[in-house]
DNA sequence: TAGAAGATGGACCAGAAAGTCCAGAATGCC
DNA sequence: GGCATTCTGGACTTTCTGGTCCATCTTCTA
């Protein structure tokens, strides 16, 4: 059941996945019954199997896409334009105030577990996510060669991968001890690697925090 | 119940501990039950409870310390030795190795989740667990500079927070992706980076957090 | 050796939570 | 307006699982 037919009928199944997203982030996937997002939602029973028939496996799953999809479009529009220092700074700036508002719960990394690694769908979502994000970092990362501001001969894929690994253990360090320095120290020595690449030996001190 | 009086309980306590945490890596904590355990185990429900009075929460807390302690042992005697570009690559090819063995489960991080974030006890042991790590890489960073292998004005602590970021990013999209290219580009890349200050006298301004 | 403390077995309980079902209301379509 | 489809409410069932309880066996100690 990906749509419902009626106008009403979507409307409830974007409420029913909203609403849990919040009953998720706040309680953790562990601990959030269904009925708690029923209650939540304002819905009975019965919606909630209508609209997901699989049960609370596809209810999760579809969760999970909606926060997936977040994830990006909170980086935007610095993330689809890295064409300059300034710009990668105000990125890297969005991302931490993002993840420290977030506070210390990961709905995509719980949701992830709950449902399970073996299920192809939940794994396919957060594929995907990694390779979109790693791609616009790449391409970030191309724009600054193109310009001359970053050597030529910076191996991009291996540097936006390593990039996106530190972001994502930055956040996970995050959520366990519940602070970012982790997550900013990734972002700044990754965003400083690409600055010392330029071909410029003098310094610079642009970081902030 | 921290300690058992006699030895034979000493052995079904730690008998306990170690099933359990095969059980939780090969089933996810979040579908592993005390009966699983018990069975695996050879225990009975009253054994469960007569160590661990307060419940499934408290065993899982004693796994999670269990699976704590082996991660830095792995890595020995190599995370303790990193004092020449020799050591660091055979320290990183242990890491990826044992990652890539682990397959796509992190015990640590679903028990994490399972038990909660609230806990003082889960978020003390990964808070630890974290510490001793990075304090181990900052110690390795700092015999390179003592060798003159690294640029005396690296900032050490950044670094080795970065890149604890980027092994447990590495290693998280690795549980969702199967894939290891993350956790390879982020070691390979933060090695790079302190190589790449190996020849500059002059530095670049060290960012405090 | 006898009593106490510890260790073990397993039946039993209680609550929770996912999932089912059907009646009835709302809505769309001709 | 009337029929069909969709949507909604909520009671009910069923299964599972963490946790309790007590009787029994073993081990240690005085």
């Amino acid at each position: 059941m990906p749509d419902a037919p009626t106008a009403k009928g979507r409307a409830t199944r974007a409420r029913i996945v909203e609403g849990a997203a919040e009953v998720l982030r706040e309680q953790g996937v562990a601990f959030a019954t269904l009925d708690d997002i029923r209650s939540r939602t304002g819905t009975s029973k019965s919606q909630l199997f209508h609209y997901f028939p699989d049960g609370k496996d596809e209810l999760l799953l579809a969760v999970a896409q909606f926060e997936a999809d977040r994830v990006l479009a909170d980086q935007q529009p610095h993330l689809g334009r890295l064409d300059s220092w300034e710009s990668w700074q105000q990125w890297r700036d969005v991302v931490v105030e993002r993840y420290e508002r977030q506070g210390d719960h990961c709905p995509l990394g719980s949701l992830f577990l709950q449902v399970g690694r073996s299920r192809p769908g939940s794994r396919a979502i957060v594929t995907e996510l990694m390779r979109q994000w790693q791609q616009q970092l790449a391409h970030g990362m191309r724009a600054l060669q193109a310009n001359g501001m970053v050597s030529s001969a910076l191996d991009v894929d291996r540097t936006a991968a390593a990039l996106l690994a530190g972001i994502q253990g930055g956040v996970a360090i995050m959520m366990s001890t519940g602070d970012s320095t982790h997550l900013k120290a990734a972002l700044d020595t990754g965003i400083a690697h690409l600055r010392a690449t330029a071909g410029e030996p003098t310094a610079r001190k642009p970081v902030r925090t």
